[in-house]
DNA sequence: GTGAAAGCGCTAACAG
DNA sequence: CTGTTAGCGCTTTCAC
């Protein structure tokens, strides 16, 4: 039970050499003879030697983490992103510092600040405002930055083509039968990602000669409307609760699809026809350009592009 | 573009202090006459200044951080505690070190280790394999932990009592009809939360006068069984998907109730009857606990007991 | 192969 | 109220 836990200093001492070996057997660093590197390595388990990460960090001057940001970890389709990235930077001895914003702009900011402060070795942002200020900021402690999930040209960044996934549900829609159909949107979606998802519609919408009405913002019925493509899967499964609640039958009177392809629309009772994003996709190019910043790749940001594809279920049927 | 980044003794220099000075107004610690601290904060300002955490936390042996463990981020009951946890820390100025176990015992013990090394300031435990040797190195390192939703009386605890709460799912399909009841688990379920639901469900089957059966492990149909409790809402819902693509109806041929109290299992196309866990609480209580450890408390394990509540919705009904 | 020395940027007594 | 003095535990040249 000792008041100061063993430092590199007594691991030293124990086995009579200098803290520099030491350092180097730790780190399997420099070149340690083999009986001199079984010595140390005894007394550090003897003594119970654990590494300061903070002291290592220091000296480094940039700690053994990365920050995650995102915007609401109760969504299952955020949940299940940060999980994965979670699994790369374990891998990669990386710890994870999270950061929830409820999408907040403003507390975005706040939580990048502290990461800085923290001086983590990157981050990656699973939800972003748009605020360049942010980037800047990241861009000016030289800490590389991967927004995954919603589109942002002026940082590294991989997302699904949102404008050609909402077509997609909107061609769905539009093959159905459908004539009457809306966008359905809400707070937590980015402003990137609203814009670019309700292009992707009114655009699909006038080419089938269509008319594109105007985004709803709330989980509402619209009257008229026969068919609805919400922003996210969430929205589209609250959509279906106030839908069905008014009395609407799904899809008998009403069609509905979402985007993301959760775990929550996939479930048999909901069978929600959705467009799916290609999650571990999206997080395996996340993490290799984050990756590659790391290992001092300079240039220009870099985007990927991944393709959405619509799973149709049961939500979708004829007027 | 500097670089490096500014430091405490920039800030020194530029507005003719000592470093001390500078420390005591970026703090807010010690006495400073109000003209020196608009000066100090003025040369901050225009330096750009960011006090840098890695150094703040080695002089202080402890990192400005606490880590969370838990099981499996994609369960959306866990990835809500998460979520709580993350808000309370982040207004207690601490980051969040998350860690994904997926249920793996020696990976948690792992990732403790990590934790250890980053002196995280505590720990909170989402979930607990139940090795003792995890919680003596978290003592041996004085750091405090609290394990939250998975009893464990040799830890400051906080959790729902699973006997009773399994009792109540079983009294409530009891008092439906249903004689033949089977209790359901799965492998991401912690032995000892295993047991104190088994041993409710097995308890009440008793007092009711049933025969308890075996536990079971997959999410199947059992011959002869009207009624299911399962061990959680994720594997109820699983086990529901089970029984209707094997043809049976629920609640119709068999009741099914589960246990958390998901939003998953709240969607009324699900409508999930089950034991609910008071989650806000959990956390409340958990963070409470941690903090009393934080602020110097001493004293021998406290445990925490909170109610489950019933949620009758539409996965059950008469035999 | 191994060691000595010089910090990383900050806090914390303790003087003045 | 402000400054001086020591480190926190580790990595990293650079000698030997």
């Amino acid at each position: 039970v000792s008041i100061r836990r063993p430092t590199i200093h007594d691991v030293a001492a124990v086995s009579g050499v200098s803290k520099t070996t030491v350092s180097n057997v730790i780190r399997g660093a420099g070149r340690v003879s083999a009986p001199t590197r079984a010595r140390v390595l005894d007394s550090a388990r003897t003594l119970g030697y654990r590494p300061n990460a903070l002291a290592r960090d220091l000296v480094r001057r940039r700690a053994n983490a990365i920050g995650v940001i995102v915007g609401d970890m109760a969504n299952s389709f955020y949940a299940e992103l940060v999980k994965l990235v979670e699994r790369r930077a374990s891998e990669a001895e990386l710890a994870t510092m999270i950061c929830n914003t409820d999408g907040h702009a403003e507390l975005e900011a706040a939580r990048i600040e502290t990461l800085l402060e923290r001086a983590v070795s990157g981050v990656v942002l699973l939800q972003f405002s748009g605020d360049g200020a942010v980037l800047d900021a990241l861009a000016a402690a030289a800490v590389p930055a991967v927004v995954v999930s919603c589109w942002d040209a002026r940082a590294d960044c991989v997302a699904v083509d949102d404008h050609a996934g909402m077509a997609l549900a909107v061609e769905h829609l539009a093959a159905l039968g459908h004539r009457r159909i809306a966008f359905v949107s809400g707070p937590l979606i980015e402003a990137a990602t609203h814009r670019a998802r309700y292009a992707g519609y009114a655009d699909a919408m006038r080419a089938r000669e269509l008319t594109p009405l105007p985004a709803g913002l709330d989980a509402a019925a619209v009257p008229g409307v026969t068919a609805y493509a919400a922003a996210n899967d969430l929205i589209a499964v609250r959509l279906i609760d106030a839908l069905e609640a008014a009395g609407l039958r799904v899809p008998g009177d009403v069609s509905v699809v979402g985007f993301d392809g959760t775990d929550l629309g996939a479930h048999p009772r909901i069978g929600l026809t959705t467009v799916a994003q290609p999650r571990a996709a999206l997080i395996a190019h996340g993490v290799e350009l984050l990756g590659a910043r790391l290992r001092g790749h300079d240039g220009p940001p870099r985007g990927v592009r991944l393709a959405g594809e619509l799973m149709v279920r049961t939500t979708t049927g004829a007027p």
